[in-house]
DNA sequence: ATTGCGACCGCAAACGTGTGCAATACGGCG
DNA sequence: CGCCGTATTGCACACGTTTGCGGTCGCAAT
């Protein structure tokens, strides 16, 4: 009863068109509370707004001009029920706070944004359970496409996928098949460029350190590496390819595995700059320097890497362009394309002071001012 | 006449329960598709899959079952049209690839999951106008709260907040009036320790390497520091405070500035980690040694700040739990409540080995193997 | 004067869900 | 046998937008 006469008290402020709503004091402005004031009707004001032709000029102007003083904001929910397509995108990542997954979001929220679509974040914190979660939720939202980096889950997509039938590539993550769309970079050739580099410097004994293994980065990098050893016939020894985590603390208990042996290498190749980082500590910790005694590369060249001391040679990665790539993929999925399949970005090595020739005194001594010198290895290509 | 056909077979089709719909082959199942499947109303299924207690246990059962079987996803676009609550909010930030904001970022998003919310990533790019837009776009999302961090507009927020008519928390910017809540590190007892911590050592001449001015965390740890030097009763002299930008690339050049003094800083306090990392390139660019030649002190302990050579002594921020208190304060501000207000986290000073006692050699020499010792400066309070 | 046409506008339906209320069924009680 | 309370379900509407289609009006052509 007392809700039939709220109803009733609506009608009536709905009748009178000069009268402002005042029974929802903090509700937003709808289409049709402007088109009450512009005395028309909804439909021509939804269309006046998006610049339709079929409406004059004249009452167009008048009705943006309302709505514009009476702040109106259309509803991008309602305007995505009717529509079936929200402009929004979801992004599942291990954690943003991971450097690397850092500057591929910044890219993806740039082109993203650029083009008019939101984007959800989505962090799986590297558990494959959590992970299948998150696309789910990001299904339940009605996203019109997901990018996924470095995937923990891999062989479980592909189901999901046909299930949700919402477009998706992944970054520096592929799935075998022809059917996921990714964008990559040439793990292979950057890592095996990286220990080339090592080789050219006299390294003969070149250890690896790894990130957890079965993953398809992980897998690529150490093929690189062996590749380059057995380019110029070195023999690949299993007790100097180890595995971290992709994180500086467990890099350092690996390195120091390595420091332990009975011949400790002179060189080696790190999964990424994290890992990197922590080769150098575990190493300095050892009394040892870097590159006198044993010449550290890297891969990612993040932020810090040209601010080490010293500044650390690695295998760039463009993430922020390749995080510009997978969104435009993404939006060419999503306008019906499905020609881009997976893109493979080249990567460069940056030459810097952590690697160094092999024997006690450093003999090619590159400046440590984060110069930048262009790859001494074999363009990959 | 043909939309009436159409509609005709829509209705037959619609009312031969057994036939699956054969029109729109790739559409998301609806509520009524599987109240049709179960032979029950759509509101009963509604009811059904929120466990309302209205339903009979039996036939919510096989409600659900059936809505298991046929991949049903309810819509959060139209659950959120109805009960005008998105359970979404933005997060407003210059760039998660830098690495504060993206330990905010994690843990806001860690606390929006565990609640069931969706966070949509916005980058400002450290632009007042962009960031204006971006909150405006949000609010055409229809979020039910906005968390903006290291914001770069500042008093332009007071009266977007009450048109939108959004809840909002700022983290580390702070606005005067009572109005805008937030959560913030104790910039000034922060800085001030670090400083504090400096002159302990023995320095008199301590530099201080800012952020563009105007920002209040900035003006905040500028004035710890010189609270710092007045209880130590050296005179605070403005050549010795210089501007950066919050990224290392600026800081070498304003550290190579204060090194060409004629009477150059034995010390230099940070505005935070970035800047840190460039000063100590510019100081080992010209030769000189940390700590043995300057000292140098950080601010928010990112990742690499113990992985530094040598490690960096640091302010501490415990970045990811205030990004958790931003948003489970939003949380509360969503729910009604209006009493959180702001509150300030407390820093704590690490103590590394970047900073080390005045005078040629290392008194005080701290391990350098990124131990971390309790802040030796009083605690502030 | 009727017809036809183009410009402009409104009607109504739809998108998928939630919810107040009425309706129905059923069992117990007087 | 009638009445009432309770459990369960369906009806109808709402949320704010888009869009196909029909309607009105003015004007030129027949």
């Amino acid at each position: 009863m007392l809700e039939k006469e709220r109803g009733n008290a609506a009608q009536v402020a709905l009748g009178g068109a000069g009268e402002r709503a005042r029974r929802q004091p903090l509700r937003q402005p709808s289409i049709k509370d402007i088109a009450r004031l512009a005395r028309v009707s909804h439909p021509t004001v939804s269309r006046a707004l998006q610049n339709s032709p079929l409406v004059n000029p004249a009452t167009a102007a008048k009705i943006r001009k309302i709505a514009e003083a009476a702040g109106y904001r259309p509803s991008a929910v309602a305007r995505g029920l009717v529509t079936r397509r929200t402009r929004t995108v979801g992004l599942v990542v291990t954690t943003v706070a991971d450097p690397f997954a850092g500057e591929v979001a910044c890219g993806i929220e740039q082109a993203a944004n650029d083009h008019g679509y939101a984007v959800f974040l989505a962090n799986s914190n590297a558990d494959a359970e959590c992970e299948r979660k998150m696309v789910q939720a990001l299904a339940e939202r009605r996203v019109d496409g997901i990018i996924v980096t470095s995937s923990r889950v891999g062989s479980d997509y592909l189901p999901m996928l046909a299930e949700l039938n919402v477009p998706m590539v992944l970054v520096n993550d592929q799935y075998p098949g022809e059917f996921v769309h990714s964008v990559m970079i040439a793990n292979e050739n950057g890592s095996r460029a990286a220990t080339e580099h090592l080789i050219e410097l006299g390294h003969r004994r070149i250890a690896y350190v790894g990130d957890r293994s079965g993953y398809q980065t992980e897998t690529e990098r150490l093929e690189g590496y062996k590749q380059a050893l057995a380019a110029a016939g070195i023999e690949y020894a299993a007790e100097l390819a180890v595995h971290g985590d992709g994180r500086p603390e467990a890099a350092v208990a690996a390195m120091d595995g390595l420091l332990k042996l009975a011949d400790p290498p002179t060189a080696v190749c790190c999964y990424n700059d994290m890992t990197a980082m922590g080769a150098m500590r575990a190493i300095r910790t050892r009394g040892l320097r870097v590159p006198e005694d044993v010449s550290v590369t890297g891969f990612d060249d993040l932020f810090f890497a040209k601010y080490l001391e010293p500044s650390l040679t690695t295998v760039r990665q463009p993430m922020r362009r390749m995080g510009q790539m997978a969104m435009e993929n993404l939006l060419k999925l999503m306008s019906g394309e499905d020609s881009v399949a997976q893109v493979k970005v080249e990567a460069e090595l940056v030459v810097r002071g952590s690697t160094g020739r092999a024997g006690a005194n450093p003999g090619l001594k590159v400046e440590t001012g984060g110069t930048r010198a262009s790859g001494a290895g074999r363009r990959n290509g």
